[in-house]
DNA sequence: CTCCAGGCGTTCC
DNA sequence: GGAACGCATGGA
């Protein structure tokens, strides 16, 4: 990449309280987006390439197209708008695992990502781990999804219901997606001939709204639950699986507690910290 | 080799 | 209603 052309196109974003870019990335929330060789992150999102860094607690961002502004695609994917500080202090009041997930996960921010690409996103998750799905989303991206160019590279956007319905099963399948194949099928025959149906599951509340999306073959409540809650930003939202079951039957003796209003946000914290405390036992 | 991964549909009782 | 099982694949 062009040294001068980074510097000169990178814009100050300042210090966003409650923000941090390797927790946002790494968190689970996205599959687009990597740690780059200097630390910091970058992927794709909205057909357009977008980086960000941290220096001297400030955040730094590097794009081919402005939206920092209020309003703007990279201001609502970052959820720029949104007071995370209020949202802990008004949630984390247990004094033990929920104030420690938070403050670990603090910089957290649920992003707010383009509703198809979330849905196709996890039902291609059901059943499978973190590295081998962003292998297969780069696979169906860099085949089926449009090129474009941004600061001499080639990147690719997340491919249409259009495009994947056009390829076929067969050619969905051999991206690696194995038997959930047919699911990205049915879910892109849906979106495809419903021009509307995205817009009705946002108009609905959560449990309708998932209810909606579970008419989908192969996607259940966990699927529909990380549609609605990275794709809708529907905070109610709590995409509970295994992983998560384990975490409340150890500290909440078995019940799935009610977080109320943010509890996916508060699902977010647990599922990060406790992941991360995981990952460093095994190192 | 077996086991597992941000599940879900099907089949059985 | 819920427990058991198969599913594609690759990495540990």
């Amino acid at each position: 990449m062009n040294n001068t052309l980074t510097l000169k196109n990178t814009v100050c974003l300042g210090r966003l309280p409650d923000f941090s870019v390797e927790q946002i990335f790494d968190c689970g929330q996205c599959f687009r987006f990597n740690k780059t060789e200097d630390g910091a992150y970058e992927g794709i999102a909205f057909s357009h390439y977008l980086k960000l860094f941290e220096k001297d607690s400030m955040i730094y961002a590097l794009s081919d197209i402005d939206g920092f502004d209020i309003g703007g695609i990279w201001y609502v994917f970052l959820d720029l708008g949104r007071d995370y500080g209020a949202i802990k202090a008004s949630v984390c009041r247990d004094g033990a695992l929920l104030e420690r997930a938070a403050d670990y996960g603090g910089g957290i921010r649920i992003l707010r990502q383009d509703r198809w690409e979330a849905l196709c996103s996890f039902i291609i998750s059901q059943n499978n781990n973190i590295p081998r799905i962003k292998k297969i989303i780069d696979r169906l991206c860099k085949n089926y999804g449009k090129s474009f160019e941004a600061f001499g590279n080639t990147y690719y956007s997340f491919p249409t219901p259009e495009a994947l319905l056009s390829a076929g099963e067969e050619k969905i399948f051999e991206c690696g997606t194995g038997f959930r194949a047919k699911y990205i099928m049915s879910a892109a025959k849906t979106v495809f001939e419903d021009k509307a149906f995205f817009d009705c599951v946002d108009k609905l509340p959560s449990e309708a709204a998932s209810a909606e999306l579970e008419k989908i073959k192969g996607v259940g409540p966990k699927v529909a639950a990380c549609a609605l809650l990275f794709g809708f930003a529907k905070f109610d939202c709590m995409p509970v699986d295994v992983w998560m079951k384990k975490i409340f039957d150890k500290y909440f003796g078995g019940k799935v507690p009610d977080f109320g209003e943010y509890a996916g946000l508060v699902q977010q914290y647990l599922f990060y910290y406790e992941r991360s405390i995981t990952l460093n036992e095994e190192k």
